[in-house]
DNA sequence: CATGAATGAGAATTCATTCAT
DNA sequence: TATGAATGAATTCTCATTCAT
């Protein structure tokens, strides 16, 4: 459904640019180059449209998510890490859509609730790490929280275009984040 | 001055709660027991009112800082993460405004940029632990976004109703943030 | 467009009887008939709307004007006249508007300049009888202030209640105008 | 009383230039260095202001008026007319005043009523005129009407920053003026 | 007399949503 | 399906006026 597709990307950019009572179902119409009653077919209100939009993002950042690197506990952290990295700097209106409405009493509960499914490669990847020993011996969701607080934070500084992140800064973020989580 | 003070303390509550375009100024008004036309005696516009919330929040947040516990660079690490943990969670609303409107275009810029000055104190830590070898050689904004990532992930999952962050938690969290930085 | 031409109609006959800051949109909707929304539909401000009023009012006035009386000069001065006479006091809004409006500083100068065109046959004709001599030699644009002087004089006294301006007294009043300006 | 002579001629000016609408209270009091409650103090409202105003600018221009000026009717009628010519170029916020509000609904109808009576000195002199035969035999108020209307149309050509009327051109007007209604 | 903080009714304008076509 | 004119509740902000000092 190429109109559907339109008004989701329209107002993924709008909504991250301008914020989300800022973006006018109207503007949205214009710029998808649709007639607003249209978003009412594919969408019962606004909020079934912000809904989508989180879902889908949150689904993309499943499928970008690769911890196949390696045998190694610690490959499979770079790279999940990594993969996750290159998809935000990449996408980076997704990422600040996340940031935005991650929180944000905008998005209902149970939507948020749902999404959190995508973080399970992740968990399983530290699961596997602490039993094994490899890792920290520590509460998984918290282990979780501060390494995507690592990451969340990385990214927002190489979108910042005051900031210039080299790659070897970025190879010190990961290493600081799986120095933290490590054992011995 | 006591009506400026209950109008700002009610806007941090409301707009916490609600998000700023959920929160009329007839809300906050009534709320604050002032009239409608008050408000506008003490701030210039709704943007004006966010605005000073955020210089005041931040403000506070810089005043509670303390890196003065122990001689050691990492006892002051420690002091610091834990005076600004604690005080994170004993005003819940002061840390989810930051959450929301850091990065939020309803803040404006120069705002933000002119409030950066209260994480002075984290900087000079590391940048003293960096010199003396303490902690790692990596750049101090990026190093403090590591940490302060850490800090917030958890202070999230601390306030999150669901999550129960026990003592013990908060003492591995601050370790994992530690052994991120530190050298050796 | 009959919503249009319903807010427009409403809006001139409110405007002058209540002034245009004591004529609210929220009036003009309900005299009108169409939701307040409608009425930024097709103007994009209540400024737009005025302007857009004042120039649908002179229009009008230019195609009253009507020079075509007789071959003499004085025969087209007097049918001229009587023509935008008549136009006003059978249009008491349309003249009262332009009294009220011709001169604020709520219509914006381009508007009021662009629209000063209505008065080309009323030149041509005053330029003519220079031309011939049977005018005074005068600058035109005075000559023509101080007639339409004596005109919106005597539209004024007609519409005056508490004044009765008979039929013979409207010819006194072009017969003034004309001796002021003829030659011998 | 200086401050309620500060509060009328800031009030002049303001209400002048940007309408009485335009011009609040507050900014009255700010122009003129008075507190707003002061102005409450002399005047029981804004409407009690702009009556109060109005008088003051109908009396000072029926004190203007000056019909002394030779033994002749034609003398007189030439003294008066250039008389409140000058003193509207002189005042020109006088004059811009009264034909903003002259018309309008600000103004109570009574306190137009009571101020007629200012144009007594003319009216006494046309009606000399007529009856000496020298001026047209016509209605008196009709009279001053259109030799007003032609004042008028002057002032607002002199006023006007676009046009340039030299003195060859006032005396053009007034003889246009005489023209009209003098008899033979 | 003089002040100006406080008030709240009322103004212009926006925008999510509906519905006839 | 697709449209966009029409709606009116809700929002931000203004301003004449009051009153305690």
């Amino acid at each position: 459904m190429t109109k559907r597709e339109a008004i989701l990307d329209t107002s993924l950019k709008l909504i991250t640019e301008l914020g989300f009572h800022a973006t006018p179902m109207s503007l949205i119409s214009k710029e998808s180059k649709v007639g607003t009653g249209t978003i009412y077919h594919y969408f019962e209100s606004k909020e079934e449209l912000i809904d989508t939009l989180y879902t889908r993002v949150k689904e993309r950042m499943g499928q970008a998510m690769d911890n196949s690197r390696g045998p190694h506990i610690k490959d499979q952290f770079w790279g999940l890490w990594l993969s996750l990295f290159s998809h935000f700097i990449n996408n980076p209106e997704e990422f600040q859509f996340i940031e935005q409405y991650a929180n944000s009493p905008l998005i209902r509960k149970e939507i948020r609730e749902v999404n959190k499914k995508y973080y399970k490669p992740a968990i399983e990847l530290l699961d596997r790490g602490v039993e094994i020993g490899v890792l920290r011996n520590m509460n998984i969701e918290l282990m979780l929280a501060l390494v995507y607080g690592n990451l969340a934070a990385t990214v927002k500084l190489y979108l910042d275009d005051q900031f210039d992140l080299s790659e070897g800064m970025i190879q010190q973020a990961i290493q600081t984040s799986w120095d933290g989580v490590k054992t011995t």
